[in-house]
DNA sequence: GCCATGACGTTCC
DNA sequence: GGGAACGCCATGG
């Protein structure tokens, strides 16, 4: 197990239940700012049986990133909604009320706003628009 | 060692 | 407010 990894995953222990953070967070703390990609793969690298709440790991959106990839998004909202986590009628998590450390998401509310969803699709699979 | 990919993020148009 | 581009970092071929 990378070192990396092992920070990552430390991180996400970390996080309360009831509370949810940013991948962008998450590699923060890691000591890796700007490696948010990195702690997805981590995440992903997971063998699910680890005690590891990677479902408290959301994008900068306060969104599910999963998609389609599986049917785990589906999970994840549950396990949210389960530990008392609200999903917005939009399908998002309000990272000001739930995020976690609250303080770094005090001044990142107007970029998740902007950002709210992206260029995902077309440069991820070659999905054209 | 270079190229492509991905559970992301921020900024610009 | 939505879409597109660019940047970052680690992994796998």
């Amino acid at each position: 197990m990378n070192p990396f990894y092992h920070r990552i995953y430390k991180v996400v222990r970390r996080i309360p239940r009831g509370r949810v953070a940013t991948y962008g967070v998450v590699a923060r703390l890691a000591g890796h700012p700007g490696a948010a990609r990195t702690v997805g793969w981590a995440l992903a690298a997971l063998p699910g049986e680890a005690d590891v709440p990677w479902w408290r790991v959301i994008n900068a959106a306060g969104r599910i990133s999963l998609g389609g990839r599986d049917h785990g998004a589906v999970l994840q909202r549950a396990l949210l909604l389960r530990e008392g986590v609200k999903f917005a009628p939009a399908g998002g998590v309000g990272l000001t009320a739930f995020g976690w450390p609250a303080q770094a998401y005090e001044s990142a509310a107007a970029a998740q706003t902007r950002a709210a969803s992206s260029r995902r699709s077309r440069r991820l699979k070659g999905l054209r628009t």
